[in-house]
Formats: structure tokens, sequence, C-alpha cells
RNA sequence: GGAGAGAUGGCUGAGCGGUUGAAAGCACCGGUCUUGAAAACCGGCAAAGGGGCAACUCUUUCCUGGGUUCGAAUCCCAGUCUCUCCGCCA
């Protein structure tokens, strides 16, 4: 959440910041219930004020007093309420601000590419699509997983199991000895508080999973990204300098409801409901956010670079980044069938707008408190990655050639045939 | 599911109606000492918000929400969470 006493200090440039991410942000409203809020906070103080006067006195003759002035205080209490929710209410609906060299633009037409890595392998034969090769194979079944649960599920099974399994754990494996994360097996449920931590409320409710545990308890929403569970690790907490950076690796399924992507993908398992997801979570001193993203969008691109997949690394624009982001870099792996390049992860710096709304700070080395940075990035989508093998080391005969580096995770198996 | 115990600052932990924003220790920051470090010693060290150009000052906060009282970390009620024991189950 944004910083009311930056947007006072400097309306104008905030509500210029915003528009380039095309909000329509109320600026006078905003401006003038900071104004009343202020108005009521003050005059509230004032009374406290005198009642803490009698109180110390112990004048019994000003004991009546003290107590027509409670009745004040709540009074004002409620209406300096009611107005600090309404402004809170619309700055926690607003999103982070880009950096400078994001570029500007409504959607994702406006991404500059940045770089090409890998050769586009030429096929003597049309490549076909990944799920036409996992039904030959009889290793993806969707029509099972309709009956079984509905649509944008999917059954992977046997070597195509074995494979997407292998995938995690090569994944994994490499962020924990190449580069410094801890693994994390955590909860795949958040609360309501968690996730509005990271971002993903009030804004974003429509898109997530709701659990009702019983009637009594609060909500409970199953994790759309490991994102929200990793970064929340230290929600409402005032870490050491000398604990920074954290760096954090989760493999875990995501549960997304897809809302508003109705017909987009809905062929194979492109766009699902659930999908194993590898994640990267770092928290850092916010001085260093632009080099964490750097390191953490090479930790996913090494990825792609042992699995030998050929992929770009764009940057979003303005209007494509997600609510929480001031940066993001999304890479994005060759899909032969599709001819064209998909993502497979993306990696974002977030700044201190998550840290804010978590609370999440830590004392630097001059022993100040200041808020952390957050950054997230897949390193990948499991489930995109095993499309991109698929469909990038199929042969004519409709058989998959396992990627060096995955051998050892499948018992050394070359190859992976039908039967 | 049954029976208890508890929730205090970055951490451990005192306080159980009135200079308690909160003892003490640890951690952290600054200094003395040292070639440097450690140890020892000295000093500092909660957060959020409001007012002020500033020095500074005020308010709130001892899990959350109500209540009692002139006054609550301390008493009462409700809720949340944690822990221990018993039962049940992976």
């Amino acid at each position: 959440m944004h910083n009311i006493k930056d947007i006072r200090e400097n309306p104008q440039e905030f509500k210029k910041n915003l528009e380039d991410r095309f909000v329509d942000i109320k600026l006078e409203k905003i401006l003038s219930l900071d104004e009343t809020n202020r108005k009521f906070i003050l005059s509230k103080e004032t009374l406290e004020k005198q009642k803490k006067d009698i109180s110390k006195s112990k004048d019994p003759k000003l004991f009546s007093k003290s107590k027509e002035i409670s009745e004040q205080i709540s009074k004002l209490a409620a209406d300096q309420l009611k107005i600090k929710n309404e402004l809170d209410d619309i700055l926690k609906s607003l999103p982070n601000v880009a950096l400078k060299d994001v570029p500007i633009g409504k959607d994702e037409k406006f991404n500059k590419e940045i770089s090409k890595t890998g050769e586009i392998k030429k096929f003597s034969f049309k490549p076909k699509s990944h799920y036409e090769i996992g039904e030959k194979l009889k290793m993806f079944d969707f029509d099972l997983a309709t009956k079984t649960t509905g649509s944008r599920f999917v059954f992977v099974k046997g070597k195509l199991a074995q494979l997407e399994r292998a995938i995690s754990n090569f994944m994994i494996d490499s962020h924990i000895t190449n580069n410094g994360y801890e693994e994390i097996s955590p909860p795949l449920m958040a609360s309501d508080d968690t996730m509005y931590g990271t971002g993903q409320l009030p804004k974003f409710e429509n898109d997530q999973f709701e659990i009702k545990l019983d009637e009594d308890s609060g909500r409970k929403f199953l994790i759309p990204t490991a994102e929200v569970i990793l970064t929340n690790m230290v929600k409402n907490q005032i870490l050491n300098y000398k604990n920074l950076p954290i760096r954090l690796v989760a493999s875990t399924p995501c549960f997304r409801k897809e809302a508003g992507s109705y017909g987009k993908d809905t062929r194979g398992m492109i766009r699902q409901h659930q999908f194993y997801k590898v994640e990267l979570v770092s928290i850092v001193d916010p001085i260093n956010c632009l080099n964490e993203l750097e390191r953490m969008t090479n930790c996913a691109t090494k990825i792609l670079d042992d699995l030998k997949l050929p992929y770009r690394k764009i940057i979003l624009s303005t209007g494509d980044m997600g609510f929480s982001a001031e940066k993001t870099y999304d890479i994005e792996v060759w899909i032969p069938s599709e001819n064209k390049y998909r993502e497979i992860s993306s990696c974002s710096s977030c700044g201190t707008f998550q840290a804010k709304r978590m609370k999440s700070r830590f004392k630097n080395e001059a022993n100040e408190t200041k808020f952390v940075g957050t950054l997230n990035g897949s390193g990948l989508a499991v489930g995109r990655t095993l499309i991109a093998i698929l469909e990038n080391y199929q042969n004519e005969d409709g058989s998959i050639d396992v990627p060096e580096v995955l051998k050892p995770y499948m018992n050394n198996l070359n190859k992976i045939t039908s039967n």
C-alpha cells in the first residue's frame, strides 16, 4: 500500500505515475479524505490529552469532566475511523508504481524484447502440439480429468508424470546448490491477510479459490502461487540487516480460477486451474532490489540454458505488469507447434510495496527501521516446462528424447516412448 | 472431542489498578581499551500516527474486540492463536 505521506508531499507526481499504469486515480478524493482524517486526529488527541491530565491529577473534582470527555472522544474516534477506512480502501486497491525504465503502454503489445537465446530447432516434419504428443503416448488424459473434476485439469501418467517430477526436482536442486536458495515446503493455503500482503486481495478475489474450514473461523485461500506464502514468511517482522538477503525456493501446486480467460488456451495444459511451479522469492535491502532482479532472472534462464530450450527475455510494459510489481521480466520459451514464444517465467521486483502491506521491516546498519524489498519469480513453471520439452524434444515417431540434465532424475532413461 | 496453561519490545522474560512505554538479560548501534579483533567497561536502542521550518512535542499501542474505572499490560466478558495432557486418526 502506498504511504499517504508520500502522496501528500508529491501528489502530482504520484498521480502521473499511476496514470502511466492506466489507473484512474481519484487524487482530490484521496487528499480531502486525508485532510479530514488529520483534522479528526488532531481534535481527538487534544481531548485525549485533557483526559490524561485529569487522571494524572487524581483530583476527584475533575472526574465527572473526564467522563464527559470520554464520550466526546468515542464519537470523534468513530467518525475518524470511518474516514480512515474510506481512505485505506482506496489506497489498498492502487497498484505499485513502475520504475522509470519500464516501457509505458496499456497492454502486452508494448512489452519490449531484451534478448533471444538458444537455437530454434528445424524439424524435418510438422511438429505436433504437446497435447497431441501426450495423448498419443497415452500419458495425458484430459477427458478423464473432465470426468473426475471438470475442465482445465489433466491427468499426467507414467513416464510423463515422472518427467514432470524430474523437472521440478532438477530445478529445485539447481537453485539450492548453484544459487543459494533455501528450500521450503509451505502450506498450500493462505489466510485473508496473507493474501492481502502480497496483493491478491482485495482486488483479485475473483481469481482465488476460497476455502471454508468451518463456519466460525476465517476464510482461507488455495495459493495461486508460492510467492504468496513464501513472501509472507516475513510478515509482521522486524529483521536484522545481517539476515538479508533471504532467498527461498519452493515447488508447489498453484491454483487459479483463470476468471476472464474463458476460451483462451482451452486445449492442452497451457492454462490449467492447477499446476506445479517452482517459485523463487527474495527478501532484500530495498537498495539491492534491481541487482536481485537481474540475479533472479538469471537463475531462471539458467534452467532453460541447461535444458537447451530456446527462449527470449522481455520487459513488461506498465499496463501488463502485475499489481504489486515495479518492474517485471518475463521469460518466454519457444513452442514449436504454435511457432511462437510463450511465458514460462515471470520475475518481478515489488520494491517495498508488499513489505508495506505485510509490515515487513528490517534494521539497517544505522539502526533505522526500514521496509524490506521483496522479489518473486518462477524458476520455472513446471507444467509449461514439460510442454516445452515435449514439443522441442519430439521425434517424428512421437517419442520424446530426455534432456541430458534430466536423465539422472529419470533412471538414465534416454527416450520416452509409448508402452 | 475432553481437561488444563498461556499470549508483554528484534529475542528471552519481569510486572498483576496510578511517573510502566514497560525491570533484567541477550541481540543491535556508538565509544573507551587494543596493532586489529575478542573480552571488559561506558553510553544509546520499540513502533505507528499527529503538530512544528526546526529544536522538539503530543497521541495511540503489552494477541484482537468490547466492558468496569477519574485512571488498565494489570480487573470482567467475548473471540483468535499457541502450548501441555487424555482420547481418536493419518
